[in-house]
DNA sequence: TTCCTATTTGGTCAATGTGCCAAATAGATC
DNA sequence: GATCTATTTGGCACATTGACCAAATAGGAA
């Protein structure tokens, strides 16, 4: 395998890697809907703050969400909303 | 989160997660091409056959590919190309 | 049957991922 | 400044992953 084609994979792993996780789902298929702050995520989920916390992160890392501050709350929102559509396919 | 939902996540997150490895990417972008039989994937990549053997069988799980025999080699089809082209979004 | 070739399976080990609690930090508000 | 609320970070326990080697299995060919 060619070495540009093993990074150009790499990166996508990556990427897909960051999505698979069910909470980390969710989260991106209500941020679709609009933004939300952590503590708003937390409510709608089971788990902890701060495990939604490091979900967030992990989004964050992969370039699939943006956060922003705004009052005491930091809003989180989905950066390409394309990579919901192919959940279709599955 | 309600329980239906968290199982369509589950279910999702569980297909992303045989995805999202780069010789398992590389692996379905070959077979979009056309069929192979695991000694020829085996050859394209720098791992070895009892690896890309595991890393099938991970696809096969997930229901990405399937597989059929014929002679004495195990030949592997993608099942889902679409699931392919979202990786243009990405 | 015996040998060969193709593929899968089992075992081990290091690395990574996940979840929770507790503690740290950042601002807003009193 | 002290306090309160929102969020992140550190640390620990535990589960999962991924790679390789060695061994098992399956079928075709000699």
């Amino acid at each position: 395998m060619k070495n540009e084609i093993k990074i150009k994979h790499s990166e996508r792993a990556r990427i897909l890697k960051a999505m698979a996780h069910p909470t980390r789902l969710f989260v991106m298929e209500e941020l679709s809907k609009g933004e939300l702050c952590v503590s708003e995520i937390t409510a709608m989920t089971d788990a902890d703050v701060s495990t939604v916390s490091k979900h967030l992160t992990i989004l964050k890392n992969a370039g699939l969400v943006y956060d922003e501050k705004r009052g005491n709350c930091v809003y989180y929102n989905l950066r390409v909303p394309c990579v919901l559509d192919f959940m279709s396919c599955i």
